[in-house]
DNA sequence: TGAACTGTGTAAACACCGTTCACCGAAGTC
DNA sequence: GACTTCGGTGAACGGTGTTTACACAGTTCA
C-alpha cells in the first residue's frame, strides 16, 4: 500500500488538520465561531488556501457534520462492544444512554447535526431508496441496534395492536430499511419477524429518545429539571418495557 | 390614556419596525441573515442607530424570540377560542396540531426559539420558582391547556401506575407550577386532582410532541417520511388515549 | 536534464459584518 | 431662551467569506 505520493499524503494531512481545528472551534465557541480565517490562522496559513480543500464554508460545515456522525457512531459502537451479544435489552440501554451522554457532552455538535434547518447538514436527500434522513454513519448504528433487537426477539408486538392504514406505506419503507439492516448483519429477516406494529414502535422510540435529549440539551423542558437522568431512565425503561422486554 | 409623549410614540413605532424587519429577514433567509446593517438599510437608517434600541445583535435576537413566543401563543389561543369550553380532548388536539403547523410554517422561528443552545433565547434561567424553562408566553399557553385538562377531568391517572421515587422532587415542582396555572384560571386545584403520575404523563407528552415536531422540521426521521401528518395524528391519539380520554 | 504541467500556497481586493466614538440637531424641560 | 435628553449620522476598527492574479514547489515526461 502507501501508494500515495508525497503530495497526496500532505494533502490528506492538512485536510485532517483543517477539520480538527474547525471541530475545536465549534466545540469551544459554537457554530458561528467556525470561520475560515480562524481555522487558517490556527494552522499558520491564509484563508483562501482553504478553498483548495472545500468549496465554501458551507461545504466545510457539511463535511464536519459527516465527521461528527462518524465519531458518534464509533462511540456508540464502542459502548455496544462491551455488552454480551445476547443481551439486547442492555444493548438498547447502551445506545440510548450513549446518545444522551454524547449529546450533553457535545451540545454544539448535536445542534449542528440534529437541529439544523439546512437539509445539507446531517440529513441526506430523500434518496431513491427512502434511506438516510439522518446522518449516514449514525443512522447505521441506530438501525443496527434496531436490527439486533429484531433478530434476537421473535415478534415483540403481537398484542393485536393494529397500526392505522394511513401509516402503512411509510412504515413499509422503514420496514424494508430495517430488514436490510438486519440482513447486512448476516441474519436474514422478513416481514413476519418485523410486523408494522414493531416498526411503528421503533419510530415512536426515536421520537421520544430524540425529544428528551433535544429538550435537555436546549433546556426547553416546561420546568427547570434539576435531575434529568432519572427522567430519562424512566422513559427508557418504559420504551423497553413496551417492546416486550423487562425494563431492567 | 395615550399619555405617551410624541417622542415615546415614535420610539415605540420604530422599535416595532425594527423587529418586524428583523423577523422578515429571519423568515426569508434564516438566522444568520438577521444583520443590524440589513435591518437598518431596510428602514432607511444607519446601523449604529439600532444601538439606541438594543444593546447588541444578541439582545435584539433575544427580544425577537420573545415576540415569536407571544405570536405563537396568540395563534394557539385563537385556535383554542373556537372550541367549546367543555371539550378538552378537542382543545388538546387544537394546541398540539396548532404547534406542529406553526413549526412547519415557521421553521426558522422554531429553530431560534426551540432549538438554540443559547440559554438566553426562549429559555429563562431556572428562576427562583423553577418556572419558565420554555418561552414565557408559549409556556403559558401550554400550561393553560394542561390546566384546563386537569380542571375538567378528575384524576386521569389512577391505574395504580406509580412514578419512581427519583422523579418525585422534580415532578413536585412541575405539579406546583401546573396547580398555579389552573388556579390562575379561577379554578382551585390541589394535589389530589393532579397526582404525580398525571404530571409525569404531561411531561412525557411534551417530550413526544416536541420530538415529533422537531424531527419533522429538521428532517431527522430515520427514514424519508412521505406523509408525516398521519404519523403525528396517530401519536396524538395515543397521547390522548393514555390520558383516559377517547382517542377521538 | 530540462520543459511542461499541476497542485498549493500567497497578497490584494471587494463587499459585507458588529461595534464604538465624536458629533449634531431636533424634542422636551425649566 | 438656556439646558438637557434623545435619536440620528459618518468615520473608523477589526472582523468575516470569497474572488482574483500571481508565485513557487512537486510531479511528469520527452
Amino acid at each position: 500500500m502507501t501508494e500515495a505520493t508525497r503530495r497526496e499524503r500532505l494533502r490528506a494531512e492538512t485536510e485532517r488538520d483543517i477539520r480538527r481545528q474547525a471541530r475545536a472551534l465549534l466545540v469551544a465557541h459554537g457554530r458561528d465561531a467556525v470561520t475560515l480565517r480562524a481555522i487558517a490562522r490556527e494552522l499558520g496559513i491564509t484563508a483562501p488556501a482553504l478553498y483548495r480543500y472545500y468549496d465554501s464554508r458551507e461545504d466545510l460545515l457539511h463535511h464536519l457534520a459527516d465527521d461528527i456522525c462518524t465519531d458518534l457512531a464509533a462511540e456508540l459502537n464502542d459502548g455496544l462492544a462491551r455488552i454480551p451479544d445476547d443481551d439486547v435489552t442492555a444493548q438498547v440501554h447502551a445506545v440510548c444512554r450513549g446518545f444522551r451522554h454524547w449529546a450533553l457532552a457535545h451540545p454544539q455538535e448535536f445542534a449542528l447535526v440534529f437541529a439544523s434547518t439546512e437539509t445539507a447538514l446531517g440529513a441526506r436527500g430523500p434518496g431513491p431508496d427512502g434511506r438516510g434522513q439522518v446522518g449516514d454513519q449514525f443512522g447505521r448504528v441506530f438501525l443496527e441496534v434496531a436490527g439486533r433487537l429484531i433478530a434476537s426477539h421473535r415478534v415483540p408486538h403481537d398484542h393485536g395492536e393494529h397500526v392505522p392504514d394511513s401509516l402503512h406505506s411509510d412504515l413499509e419503507v422503514f420496514q424494508r430499511v430495517l430488514i436490510d439492516a438486519v440482513g447486512a448483519r448476516g441474519i436474514p429477516a422478513d416481514g413476519d419477524l418485523l410486523p408494522l406494529s414493531a416498526v411503528y414502535h421503533i419510530t415512536q422510540s426515536w421520537v421520544r429518545l430524540y425529544g428528551h435529549v433535544a429538550l435537555e440539551v436546549f433546556g426547553r423542558f416546561p420546568f427547570a429539571v434539576a435531575n434529568p437522568e432519572p427522567l430519562f431512565d424512566s422513559m427508557l425503561a418504559q420504551l423497553i418495557g413496551e417492546m416486550g422486554f423487562d425494563s431492567r
